[in-house]
DNA sequence: TGCACATGCCAACAAAAGTTAGCAGGTGCT
DNA sequence: AGCACCTGCTAACTTTTGTTGGCATGTGCA
């Protein structure tokens, strides 16, 4: 599926998002093949809370999706898998995401303005 | 210019460069224009201290360039400018980005080999 | 000389991200 | 009951990143 120009905040997140080894092995992990988080951590060899953390923010930003299901001994499994995504950086995309940035809020100031003598 | 595909370690780097909204600005303003960093500053309304320290990071990712001149009335300015490049961020362009990240490393044992699985 | 402009650097603090360890709950099997 | 799995959560800590303020250098010009 092709893509409409993110938002800057959306492009930050995804970026922001990518921007770490383990979650990078995590989607390398996860096109190979779906998976559940106790077996994607023992194969990744990292623990489990530490994965949950990175999982979470994948799903957030929108790059993997999770659904719980039941495995037929029973267990509830919460198997994630990869969306399909395109994001293309260059100068030029990069200049249009910037224009869609939300404001940094300046220091509110206290209803006083300039209006003293 | 097209580009081979990173090594995981420079996509990580460079993906974490362009996580923050001020570096996608800077990077922007300078699709505008190249421009030293005191008025680039001013332009963007941060202090100089801190654009220096987003430049330097957009410099280390290699997405924008430095070079020194001198202005006309003598003075020392740093123009920077933009690279060109293009990244394209797909679950496929991640896993194989995956297979090239440095490896964590475990903490160093002597000569003992571990290699059980 | 003093002001305006350019550069660089650094120490110190604030904020965010990463990580660990431990707790809770659930199921099925022997 | 006890064990081996599965899930979820959170408090506390460490590390990294972001940000500010100050001080250093240099130039040209009224």
């Amino acid at each position: 599926m092709s893509r409409a120009a993110p938002t800057g905040d959306d492009l930050v997140r995804v970026l922001a998002t990518l921007a770490n080894p383990h979650r990078l092995r995590v989607v390398a992990a996860l096109v190979r093949e779906r998976n559940y988080v106790s077996r994607l951590a023992r194969e990744l060899g990292i623990s489990r809370a530490l994965l949950q953390v990175h999982l979470r923010k994948l799903e957030t930003a929108g790059l993997v999706s999770a659904h719980l299901e039941l495995s037929e001994d029973g267990k509830a499994m919460k198997f994630y898998e990869v969306n399909q995504f395109v994001f293309t950086l260059t100068p030029e995309s990069i200049a249009v995401a910037a224009q869609t940035l939300a404001v940094p809020d300046l220091v509110e100031r206290d209803g006083e303005e300039g209006s003293r003598s």
